[in-house]
DNA sequence: GATGAATGAGTGTTCATTCAT
DNA sequence: GATGAATGAACACTCATTCAT
């Protein structure tokens, strides 16, 4: 891991505890085993390393979405009596690759933190935890609409439901105190009895 | 106003959008009108600012609650082919007092920003912002429940669904940059057409 | 006790272990139990109550020379083989109302401090504990020569020594960290030791 | 001459003038021609730097006593009707080097002051000006009584009044005041006076 | 006699940053 | 790639003091 790599990661671990202010050049730097000096090499001063790590973030949840589309694009199948399994495929996909993900976990908290004065964070903030995976979620359930497994006039509230309960589990476990497998577990669990509730029926 | 009061206000506004860390005395002070010694006339330490800013929420919220006891304790009635209005009564009341009422709604954003690194924040975050709403719900629920009003076995996910929608409005519109008047509007527009649609069923 | 004298009590012991700068108005104020605005009331400023202790020690020393004069204005007189006992009557004296005195021994405490940087407690210092005392051994073993019971030429260097001893033993146990029992007990050992030890001769 | 050595005589001189307390960073900066956070970068606190100089002193003074064992260890000789002079080397070598010297009297008035409420200091005060001296002093003079130059009875006590001798010139010229050449003239002449009549005998 | 409220100057210390090496 | 040395501005906080009540 190169020294810029590891002053991101140590960066991102402190801004996303306790926000960018409030953490200093030297703690990264005593972190990181690095000169205060040295640490301006790799960054052209505090701001650049927040942009840096905004920018990862950027590419790394466009190639997200990419993957999600790729997924979603295919043409909804009934298997014998089951319902298309893209919602799982891309739940389950978005839960690892995103929610769970250390990185972007960490970045949903840093956002969380900065959004009240930090307009560019706010407007990524809503449209990573609110915009965007409702499309997502839109996206699915209008395929299986006019796939006909399902009516048409059922997808708005389905996906309100079931994006509304994703959301409320997300702040209530993923972004709560630290991201403990404990508070994974819990997230699994509650997400896994709403799906069976809701795919019973 | 008296003049501890008016820093607890300046320090609440500022702590709640850039963080208690990052908001310094000079900060507080200038908006104040005053200068920093006589800061510390009225408080203790910065640390002394915030703990009683805790303090009065704790006590402002176990207000709150008192009164929501009041309400839900009287029991359930049908009046004609409504249901009992004791739900819109006590979700009206939570609205204007709590997650409307500026105070509260400061003290909710200064507590998201600060839970991920304050043990103290992050318990009550979760208690005024998970555990006693759906408690509420849940009371006033089971109360309809028993006076024959829905059946039993709906009260769980009545609830699980209703609290998971209202706390995912509340960060998507009351926890979500400024606190606008378009905001509330947008809440207050999906928490009725939200309302509507299931009791209309 | 008055509040002014109060004040004074407990600033001497602060300034005479910390230093006159080191003490606080806050500090003094804590202690005594009163608000620092009160303080005011009873001395101009801070240097209002150094100047007032300063001039308490300089009226308290001018009458322990006065009664040592007294005593020692009376002519010497030899008592069987016994030395005249004047020598042991103004030291004890001196040992009691001054070296062994609380206020007095603080004062010097404080001068011992202070006199690297303020002349005036310097020569307070310097006349106190090295002139005055050596004067006052000096007077009494003059006359002693003059009453013919030593030889006039031994009696410079008799002075000398004595007074070097005591200073040093003064230096070593009561200008030396607290000024405890057992280091008075010590101090009055040493002195007893060296009395005998000149005084049989 | 480093900044770091520069701060810690600056340091040095004015801690000895007004005590610890009552000298501020910026004092020390400006006189030695430096911001304050350049001094964080030589010290970790104020307290670092009175650790240094005590540190500094501690090994400064083991290499004084080191240097008079050696000379002490070497046996007694009578040349000619003189006494052995290791006494007067020794004295000698301990005036110029420690009593003389600018860092150790400096390092003396510090302890002088601190000593009161630094139990650190008053332990190195007591043993530098009362316990090492006074036991130099006696490892000479047992061996001058072993090499047969002096009744080994009248040890104690030449050790006890030349002790205390050297003790009370010390306190009244050399740490009292600031250290003119004027006093250090005077300190020198009775030294010597002493010395004449006491190895007259 | 005593206090509540305020202040300007000063305290020790940390901040992000620069630059020659 | 990294560091030693420096800096001006800011940090939380304390200082002695004032003054109306």
């Amino acid at each position: 891991m190169s020294t810029r790599d590891k002053i991101m990661d140590v960066a991102l671990n402190m801004f996303s505890e306790r926000g960018y202010e409030a953490v200093s050049i030297r703690d990264i730097c005593g972190e990181v085993g690095i000169k205060e000096s040295t640490l301006y090499y790799h960054f052209k001063n505090k701001k650049d390393i927040l942009d840096s790590l905004i920018e990862k973030f950027r590419s790394h949840i466009d190639g997200l979405l990419a993957h999600v589309d790729e997924i979603t694009d295919k043409p909804a199948q009934k298997k014998g009596k089951n319902v298309d399994p893209s919602v799982q495929i891309v739940d389950s996909y978005m839960i690892d690759s995103y929610l769970f993900d250390p990185f972007c976990n960490l970045m949903l908290r840093l956002m969380m933190i900065e959004q009240f004065h930090n307009e560019e964070l706010r407007e990524l903030y809503e449209k990573t935890l609110f915009t965007d995976p409702y499309e997502i979620q839109m996206n699915i359930y209008k395929r299986l609409a006019s796939a006909g497994m399902m009516p048409e006039e059922d997808v708005e509230w389905v996906v309100k439901e079931s994006h509304s309960y994703m959301t409320m589990l997300t702040f209530k476990y993923l972004l709560n105190g630290d991201l403990t497998d404990k508070r994974k577990k819990a997230y699994c669990k509650e997400v896994h009895e709403y799906m069976t509730r809701r795919f019973k029926a």
